[in-house]
DNA sequence: CCGGGGGTTGAACGATCGTTCGGCACAGGG
DNA sequence: CCCTGTGCCGAACGATCGTTCAACCCCCGG
């Protein structure tokens, strides 16, 4: 690999090793640390954590392998912070949209679905590390993982639970009605491509939908005639 | 790692090498092969592709590590061999399950989310194998996974979208609502637990009922008042 | 001007990787 | 009886792995 630039020579002005912006670094990172963290998300989304090496990381972030121990642990301790913020960044958002959504079962599970969507379309690498590389984290960090990723499905269970309760939504298994929602949603950064015929919002919006017909979504005070299509898409052409 | 045995020379009797039966296992293998791949689900499935040798496969298997490349090209060739064959059982038993299905929607839904739920539950090590380590797969055989993925899925979207056709299913999102099912029972494999609280039939009945829902199933001949539970759960106490 | 220290580097460590190879054990046909 | 072939083994190959380390560069306070 490392094929020689053919113009441009390799002179680095020192304290720009990459380019950053990814949802896992935060604004406080030190610059080459945020570049190692990039790297590392771009690069081990595709190969996985065994199939990717600290000289590949420190090849993306354009500095040497030694670097990488300069700011983290380990490798190690380099894919536990990428996989803990992420985990973080989307609870934090649900956490959100929750609490900015109405006090009403459909609104508050159109949220927070939308938040997860959106978060897994657009931190498509970091969600993909996420799901995929849990196996490779130790003990510890996994606890932390693991208990965010539990945090998260209990929101969702709560609103689709309470929706039951109230008799918005009709599904007799609540729970599993839910577990399959998160399912679903996550999965979509496993075959998203930036390039595809809909846009963000696009699938948002039709996951949005699925997701209330998926818990059985029947609006109160109308018995509501035939199915419950009628009581949505007033706007949009539909396809 | 090797550690001694302590009791029970490790003389083998030749020719027996390890515990078989897999449901990538086929009955024509040698047992030696069988064995092979047998111990390649088993570990590759908690450890990844990449973060498994060929000396712990061979370890698993109880042969040394020399064995396996008298029986398959190599590790990517073992890999292949698994993952090739994990598809292919879950596509037959899928067009199997479809074609003894009735001509009418919800039945051939209920019957498709039923096996593949099903295979995702006892073949669990094989599915999350296909599920997390299609990316170590070399070109050639990714192409052939992914055709028989692509298989399976075009199932499902025929089922949801004959139904909708029939006005059966009533989602304004078909396409999105079949991804939405076989995304959700895929990730069945990721969580489910052998010593749950619900059996397999269980979960395999709540995902069927659930995926109705999802595609927004409405019976003909009958407006329905409510919603569409009614329709359902005649026998079995629901929780 | 000089001195110090944090960030970076190339080189090297032992360990382990996938793979190969020569030879051994043993069943079956002459 | 021997001879052949098949399946298995231990040992070893070079490559690459994660990690360490001493030296270096360059900015900054004095």
């Amino acid at each position: 690999m490392a094929s020689p630039e053919p113009v441009a020579p390799p002179r680095r002005s020192r304290g720009a090793p990459a380019l950053p912006a990814t949802s896992v670094v935060f604004p406080g990172d030190e610059r080459t640390a945020a570049a190692l963290i990039s790297a590392a998300v771009e690069v081990m989304a595709v190969h996985g954590y065994h199939g990717t090496s600290v000289r590949d990381i420190a090849a993306a972030a354009g500095v040497s392998p030694a670097v990488l121990y300069h700011h983290f642990a380990s490798k190690q301790g380099l894919l536990a912070t990428v996989l803990d913020r992420g985990m973080d960044v989307l609870v934090r958002a649900t956490e959100e949209a929750l609490y900015a959504a109405p006090d009403d079962p459909a609104a508050r599970l159109e949220a927070i679905v939308g938040v997860h969507v959106r978060v897994h379309l657009e931190s498509q690498r970091e969600s993909l590390l996420g799901n995929s590389e849990l196996r490779a984290l130790e003990a510890g960090a996994l606890a932390l993982v693991v208990a965010r990723r539990d945090t998260q499905q209990r929101m969702f269970d709560r609103v689709v639970r309470d929706g039951c309760a109230r008799g918005v939504f009709t599904t007799p298994h609540p729970d599993d009605a839910s577990r399959m929602i998160t399912s679903a949603c996550t999965a979509v950064a496993a075959w998203y491509r930036p390039g595809g015929p809909l846009t963000g919002d696009e699938i948002v919006a039709r996951y949005q939908r699925v997701a209330l017909d998926t818990v059985g979504y029947a609006p109160v005070g109308e018995p509501a005639s035939g199915s419950s299509a009628q009581r949505f898409g007033g706007a949009g052409g539909e396809r």
